[in-house]
DNA sequence: TGTACATCAGTGAACGCGCGTTCACTGATGTAC
DNA sequence: TGTACATCAGTGAACGCGCGTTCACTGATGTAC
């Protein structure tokens, strides 16, 4: 049941955004308005519910994709998890701009939100690791230098088992390629690639490749 | 008059976001709804002014700031257009919403927002270009090749004089700098940094400045 | 097998509020003669 | 200088609708003896 109202929930976020009517959804179920609050509290729990959901869904997307190929083809498993996630947006816009999208006004996300959404970003680091230990510290490359401010975030960051194992310089390109990636995924659900790129799978793909290569994950 | 319901308009994206209510800008301006209608033909209508306005701020921002150094510092130009939209987008939080974060349901934009869109992005096009002159055909280094695809959307943009000139793999470069730059200022507005990246300024300069040695702007 | 009772999913009415838009209007201002 | 008139910014009431949340309730189901 709770299930039934978030799948019907999930659908009235095509039509109202993230201000999902609670009496539109209890409409659709057949039921009284009032009947929601049996298993919701109110309508920002429905709403945390559905954050949850769509950052677990994705997640789980990006962990499949990246456990489908051979371990050892780093730029595959990049195309994977970049392609498996852009797929999820693309068939589901409106909770991808429920989690990635301008934060709701009046509504603050609560903590349990949290480990949902490190779940698809712990899929990259995970890539990331791989690709350093197989370069087997083949250095950073040029680039400028980075600042100590920078590295004291990247080390807090680090402390999560998850992100941890990775040099500062490739947790800093790393983080380049998930803003790069979403960056992409942004502009093109919420419209400015709209008369500028056409071709958006060949444009994905070939921006995806040329961030592989830039970040050393060839 | 027009101006002033756009003033108190927009300081109602900060509580409404998209869904500001007419009536409550009209309570704001002590006048009686209905009023409103003088000036505005309907509330999408405002919307629509409040977004034009906002591409045309950003785009007078990043001109402005391009301007201000010498022409054949480039690097030096990029830092500085970057980081001017990104104080105007931390000044004004709601408006960069509201052109670049979730599309509002059930409002479409109207062509006319379309030309103060690409105030911003003729702004880095200038920069390309002065770069790639100044480089003078220094070749395109690595990288996957363009695919034909890419390409037709590459020509059809650089149809634009002022997208025009630039050599397709630059131009590509460029859309992976402009997606950067976005899906930098959109992660760290939009709530994906909190309590991963606490140095925005430090960390959005490191980034900046990475992206222009990969793109050879430096 | 049959009765008494508890559980609890869902009801329906109500509270108090908001909204966009329309329409006939008032009444001050400014113009024309 | 003074009157008649037009303009037009802003009014106020109304239409028809929506919302989240509360609360006492009904009535079917399932359990215990």
């Amino acid at each position: 049941m709770i299930d039934e109202i978030k799948a019907i929930a999930r659908r009235h976020l095509a039509t109202d955004g993230a201000n999902l009517s609670l009496r539109a959804v209890a409409r659709d179920l057949g039921m009284v308005s009032s009947a929601v609050y049996r298993y919701f509290p109110s309508r920002d729990h429905l709403l945390t519910a559905l954050i949850i959901d769509a950052y677990d869904a994705l997640g789980a997307v990006a962990e499949r994709a990246d456990a489908a190929g051979p371990r050892d083809d780093l730029l595959g498993r990049w195309l994977a998890v970049a392609g498996a996630i852009r797929s999820w947006a693309l068939d589901n816009p409106h909770e991808y701009a429920l989690i990635y999208g301008s934060p709701v006004p009046g509504y603050a996300a609560p903590a349990d939100t949290v480990p949902p959404a490190t779940r698809t970003t712990a899929v990259l680091a995970a890539l990331l690791r791989d690709a350093v230990a197989a370069r087997s510290g083949s250095g950073d490359g040029g680039g400028p230098p980075l600042p100590a401010a920078v590295r004291e975030d990247l080390r807090r960051i680090a402390a999560d088992p998850r992100f941890g194992g990775i040099p500062d310089a490739a947790l800093a390109r790393g983080l380049a390629l998930w803003t790069e990636l979403f960056g992409m995924l942004s502009f093109e659900l919420f419209g400015q690639f709209n008369n500028v790129i056409e071709h958006r799978d060949a444009f994905f793909d070939f921006q995806m490749r040329t961030a592989a290569a830039v970040a050393g994950l060839g």
